[in-house]
DNA sequence: ACTCACGGGACAGCCCGTTCTT
DNA sequence: AAGAACGGGCTGTCCCGTGAGT
C-alpha cells in the first residue's frame, strides 16, 4: 500500500495520486470539449484519451457536465493567463494593451480548437446553465482585467479620461474574437491582423 | 381539378406538395440547428418541429447531414438578405453601411438562436467539411457585398481611395459578430451598441 | 386462354403491358433475392433493379412474400428447365441421365447466385411456409423427371430391374447440389467434376 | 483478496465472469443464426435469448458481423467434432470412414438448424468475406481430416494406392451435405439413408 | 483508485406498406 | 398503370451511468 493516499506529496507538488489524475483528466479533456463541443464529445472520447476507463472517470467527476464544466473552466483560465500575462511589467497601460493584442493576434488560443471562451458562448447558450455560467465569469474575468489596465493608463495619463473602458474593453474583446473566429474558418491569419488595424486606430482616437 | 397541368398553385405560390414539404422542414428545422447545434439535434426534434415521421422526412432529405446543410444554408440566406436589404437606396455607400451597421444592432439575427454563420463556424470548425462549407461561402457572400459597397464608396468620393477594402469589411463583420456573441451571453445589448461605436470610428477614419 | 384482359396484342406476344411488367419485375428480383436471400433483400433492391417505384411494385404483388415466391417459382422453373432438357432425344435414358450431369457441371445454375432451389431450402427451411413450399415442389419436380427417365431406362433394359429409381434420383440430385455449393464457396470447379466421377462409378453399378 | 490471484474458478472452469458471458453468448446466438440467417436474425433475437441487454452484447462483441461470425465458428467447430470424434480407435480407417457416414446419417447437426457449414456456404456465398472465410476454413479443416483418414486408409492397405484422397473426401462431404439438405426440406431421412446406400457404392469401389 | 461488466435508453437510418395523385 | 408522399416500426450502434470486484 502507499504511504498514506490523502496526505503524501508527490514528486515536489502537493498532489494526492487522485488529484494529480483528476488534472490529467482535465488537461486530455479541455481540448475534445473545445473542438467538438459538448453533445459531440463523448465519454467514450475521453476515456480513450486519457486511458482510463469509465469507472476511473465517474470517480472524479460526477456526470459528464460537471467534468465539462470544470475542462471549461481550465481552458478558459489557461487562455486568459496566456493572454493577459506581462512580459515586460516596464510598459506603460497604452504599450500593454498592444502587447495583449500582439499576443492574441500571434497566438490566439490556448487550448486546440480555438477560444474555450467563444466556443462555449455558441456552445452553451441556449441551455446548460453551469456552462454557460463558466463562460461568463470567463468573459467578465477577462474584461475587468482589461478595464483595469484601461482605467491605469487614464492614471498614467497615457488614455484619455473621457475614455469609457466599458467600452473599450468590450470593443477589444470582440474585435478580436470576432476575428478569430474569421480567422479559423477561412484558415487565414488576415482576419487578426486586419482587427489589429483597426484597434489600432481606435487606441489612437483614445490616446491622450 | 386544377388547371396548371403539372404543378397546382399551393398558397399562390407554384410549389408541388414535395417542395413545399421540404421547405417547411428547413423552416422548422434552421432555428433548430442554429441553437442546438448539429450534434445536439435530433433528428426526433426535427420530427416533433415538423409533425412529419421519420419515413417523411427521410424522403426529402437521405441523411441529418445533408438536412442540416440546407437549414443552415436557408438561414445563412436569410440572415444575409436581413442584414444587406437597402431600405434607401438613395443614400451614398457610407450611409449606407452605417444603415447595415445599425440593422445589425437592432435586429442581429433573422432566425432563432443568434447568427447562423457564427453558430456554424464554432460548430463545424473541426469536421464535418460540408456544413464547413456553407458557412464560408455564406460569410464570402456576406463579405463581398461589404466590399462592393466601399469599392462603390470610394467612387463616390465619400470613402478614401486608400483604403482597403478587405480589411474594412472583415473589420466590420470581426465587430458585429464578436460584439452579438458577447451581447448573447450576457444578455445585454451593451456590446453591440460599443461595436457601433467602434466603427464609427473607423468609418470617420476612413470618410474622404 | 384470354386474349389479353385488356385486349390488346403485345408484339407479337398475347401479354398485356401489365402482364410484361410482371414479368420483367420476376427477372430482375430472381437473381437479387437468389443472391442475398428474402431477409437480405429489400423492396428497396428490388426498385433499384426494375427501375419502378413501390407503387409499381406493389401493383403487381401485394407484398414483398408473394414477390418472393413468385420469384424463386420463376427463378426454380427456369433451372430445372435447363437441368432436363433433352439435346438428343434419340439417347438411351443413361445416355441423357449422364448428359444430364454433364450439363449440371458446365451449367449449373440458370440464375446468378447458384441454385435456387438449394438456396431456397437453407433460406426458407425454418419459416415462411409459402416459400418453402415451392422449394419441395421443385426438388419434387426434378425428382420425378429423374425417376422417370430411370423407369425409362430399366424399361430399355440399360438400367437393371432391381434399380430403386427413388434411391438414384436423390443420389444424382444431393451429389450435385452438395457438390455446387462446394464448388461456389471454393471458387472452383474442382468438386462438380469430382461428383460426376462418383455418379459415374454409381451408375456404372446400376447398368444392365 | 482470494487465492487464486487472476482467475477465479466458475463451475470448475477457470474462467473470469467475462468470458463465462461471452461463451453463453455464442452458445445461444449459434442456433439462432444457424436457423434465420444472418440478416434473419436480429441483435433484438440475440437479447432475448440470452437474457443481455444491448449494453452487455456490445460489450463482448464490438459488431452484429463480429458476434455472427464467432457463433459460427463455434457452430462450425463443435459439428466438426462430433463428426470426426472416433469412437473405437481399434479400427482400420476404411470402418472408421463408414463410422463416420453412419454418424451424420443419425446425428447430422450438432446445433438446431441444420450443417452450419452448408447453412453459412450458402448465407454468406455473396458478400461478407468475414463469414465466408470462417466456412471455407471449417470445410478444409473437415476435408483435410477425411483426406488423411484416406492416406492412412492407402498405407494400412485397405485402401487402393490408386485412390485420389481429394476426390473421395469431396465425393463423402457433397453427398451427405446434399443429403442433409434434401432431408430436411422433405422431412424424411430417406434422403441421407439413399446417399448412405451410394456412398457405400463407392467405398466399395476403392477397398483394396 | 480503478477496471470489468452490465443496464437501459436514445439516435440515425432503413424498410415495408398505404394513400393520394396523375 | 405507375409515381410521389408519408406513416410507423425496427435495427444496429452508441452512450451515459451504476455497481461489483480487486
Amino acid at each position: 500500500m502507499d504511504v498514506g493516499s490523502k496526505f503524501s506529496w508527490r514528486g515536489g507538488t502537493d498532489m494526492t495520486k487522485g488529484e494529480e489524475t483528476r488534472r490529467q483528466i482535465l488537461v486530455a479533456a479541455a481540448p475534445l470539449f473545445n473542438q467538438r463541443g459538448f453533445a459531440g464529445c463523448s465519454m467514450g472520447d475521453v476515456m480513450e484519451a486519457t486511458g482510463l476507463e469509465k469507472g476511473g472517470l465517474y470517480r472524479h467527476f460526477s456526470s459528464k457536465e460537471e467534468l465539462a464544466a470544470e475542462a471549461l473552466q481550465y481552458a478558459v483560465g489557461e487562455s486568459i493567463r496566456l493572454r493577459t500575462h506581462v512580459a515586460e511589467p516596464s510598459l506603460d497601460a497604452l504599450a500593454v494593451l498592444r502587447a495583449y493584442i500582439e499576443r492574441f493576434v500571434t497566438a490566439p488560443s490556448a487550448v486546440a480548437g480555438g477560444c474555450p471562451l467563444m466556443n462555449g458562448a455558441i456552445d452553451h447558450d441556449d441551455g446548460n446553465i453551469a456552462l454557460r455560467a463558466v463562460v461568463r465569469k470567463g468573459f467578465a474575468d477577462w474584461k475587468s482585467r482589461l478595464a483595469g489596465l484601461i482605467e491605469q493608463g487614464k492614471a498614467e495619463r497615457v488614455i484619455r479620461r473621457t475614455v469609457d473602458a466599458d467600452w473599450l474593453a468590450d470593443t477589444i474583446i470582440a474585435s478580436l474574437e470576432g476575428a478569430l473566429m474569421l480567422s479559423r474558418i477561412q484558415r487565414s491569419l488576415d482576419p487578426l491582423r486586419h482587427a489589429q488595424r483597426s484597434l489600432e486606430i481606435v487606441l489612437e482616437s483614445v490616446a491622450a
